[in-house]
DNA sequence: CTGAAAGCGCTTACAG
DNA sequence: CTGAAAGCGCTTACAG
């Protein structure tokens, strides 16, 4: 390998090791047309010699085609984001695309500004879990003849995008459901920014299982979605609704915060109320008691995902699974 | 926007419209050289009238420079892993570059096939938090003219590349003195992964506060570095030091866990038994009792690299501070 | 300050 | 199956 030369080592100084032409190299390189055996074997071993590296930039340009998928995603510092990031990009790179990975703070400029920059190297297709505030307008011209655009988790209202969704609305439905076969009478939904989607549907679906029960009183306290939020929104919950039974949370890491400040206040969550979180985070199962949640399955999100780009699915809206998970809190 | 033309548009087109050169195009779009603030504007037109987008990869190409810093991360469903990656990610992009962050599952072998597929982009520079298992000579022949190679978090022994780490043996080493100051003889460390070099970095600082002090008897139970391994660490320790009086986690997740084993077996942390975590976690303050910690600056490490990436800096240790942060666990 | 020309490293028909 | 040729969209000296 000399990689002492100042020039960059190029597919024709690769056809001359081997003996061949530069087109029998970047078919040999690409996998496509009829190389013989003898060629591939000479333009690999040349590679090895040489220390080549191909110019992946230089394919794009010329291919006018690019293998790159970007996974825009609003806040990988939530263990449910980085999961599903991990987990697209894992499935996505299976598929034989490259994959990059970008955060946008769930701000609606980053996310322009990293998408302009993301148009600039002509990438596949863009994943993206838009940010609050996302323009329908501005989703829409992100669509390209090279460029397929796919939302997940967040619904983004009058965007023409395929949308990835788990089923909000039935998940917390069938939990609040199980509430209501326990006998209980007062309710409440806890935690979440109001403005997103999925706080809509997950609220959705908690009105719509109590919706005709008319023994059943019910209240929302809305916070930020982490664990300081659920402190604070299951704290106004009690000194509002001292006689609240149970409590379903917008995710997991609300119900975290719920039951530890449950436990300050002397209260056995489980026990005295009971708690369901959302996303069924791996450590959910390991919390004390066990946390009874709604699972999301992140594998099923990222194959339907990658069904969208491999079909190039322009439009429609896709629900994945969710699953009432009993445990004992 | 005439958005609907099959061919993309190009500076050609942008100067035909604009009514100048393509040289005057792009060094407009560069911001080089001289142009007349006329030009400027009429570019800036254009571009609007036509929809143009800058093709990075001809410009990459041509100009044999990248403007792209890929961030390889060993695992970012680990809360400080994904805190530190976006804090880098926004330092890195705020000096002008692309960032793309890339997870390796803490897999060496995926880490080698992300890493040739970022190498085909001609990358800038690589951020890289190695997985375990890393190899020096291989880490060693990633540094090419255009790309630079910075390692952060974890050490790879032998290897000649910058690497920028928190000063664990520093934080580990003040917290333990704390204890000690607290008249503890009985001290466990728990948690981590034994064949990490922060494991080892960490067990020292530990072992460096207890050197010398003769009444002091300590134990050490490793386990996985996380909630559920904290939890197993925490018992056997328990069920083999029944005397102990304090426990430094090799992390703040696996004293979550160790405080939720506690809790169950009736022992109050922070009062039966002292806590203390490390990373200090945007959680931990609001834990029950609040986490002792040692809190790693995320921004230092972020700028420090940074700085590596200006300076082109081929070598060196760079340690960045490490605070002991007492709370009430 | 501008224009014409060469060339970055590939891919892609097209003859042979 | 192979070779010569054109061209992807830029940047970069170099004359003017």
């Amino acid at each position: 390998m000399d990689k002492n030369s100042k020039q960059s080592v190029t597919i024709h100084d690769v056809a001359r090791v081997a003996g061949v032409s530069k087109s029998t190299v970047s078919l040999v390189l690409q996998g496509k047309g009829k190389t013989s055996a003898l060629a591939k074997e000479k333009v690999h071993a040349a590679i090895q010699q040489t220390g080549y590296v191909y110019n992946r930039e230089a394919a794009a340009l010329r291919s006018k085609s690019s293998d790159l998928v970007a996974i825009v995603v609003n806040d990988l510092t939530t263990p449910y984001c980085a999961k599903l990031a991990v987990t697209l990009e894992n499935h996505i790179r299976a598929l034989g695309f490259m994959t990059t990975l970008v955060n946008t703070n769930d701000n609606a400029l980053t996310q322009a500004q990293v998408i302009a920059k993301l148009q600039e190297y002509r990438v596949r297709a863009l994943v993206i879990s838009p940010a609050i505030n996302t323009q329908a307008s501005w989703l829409n011209q992100l669509k390209t003849p090279h460029t397929q655009v796919v939302t997940i988790m967040r619904q983004v209202a009058n965007s023409n995008v395929p949308c990835v969704l788990p089923n909000n609305e039935h998940g917390i439905c069938q939990a609040t459901q199980a509430l209501l076969a326990k006998g209980h009478k007062h309710i409440a939904f806890i935690g979440g920014d109001a403005v997103a989607s999925e706080y809509i549907q997950r609220l959705n679906g908690f009105n719509n299982a109590l919706n005709g029960q008319h023994d059943i009183q019910s209240w929302v306290f809305n916070s930020s979605a982490n664990r300081h939020g659920g402190r604070i929104a299951m704290s106004q919950c009690l000194a509002q609704v001292p006689q609240v039974e149970s409590v379903v949370c917008f995710n997991d890491v609300v119900a975290y915060g719920a039951i530890e400040h449950l436990r300050e206040q002397g209260l056995r969550p489980g026990t005295d109320i009971s708690i369901i979180g959302f996303e069924d985070l791996d450590d959910s199962q390991f919390m004390n008691p066990p946390l009874s949640s709604i699972r999301v399955d992140a594998d099923e999100i990222a194959k339907t995902v990658c069904d969208l780009i491999l079909n190039n699915t322009q439009e429609g809206v896709f629900l994945t699974n969710t699953e009432f998970i009993q445990r004992q809190s």
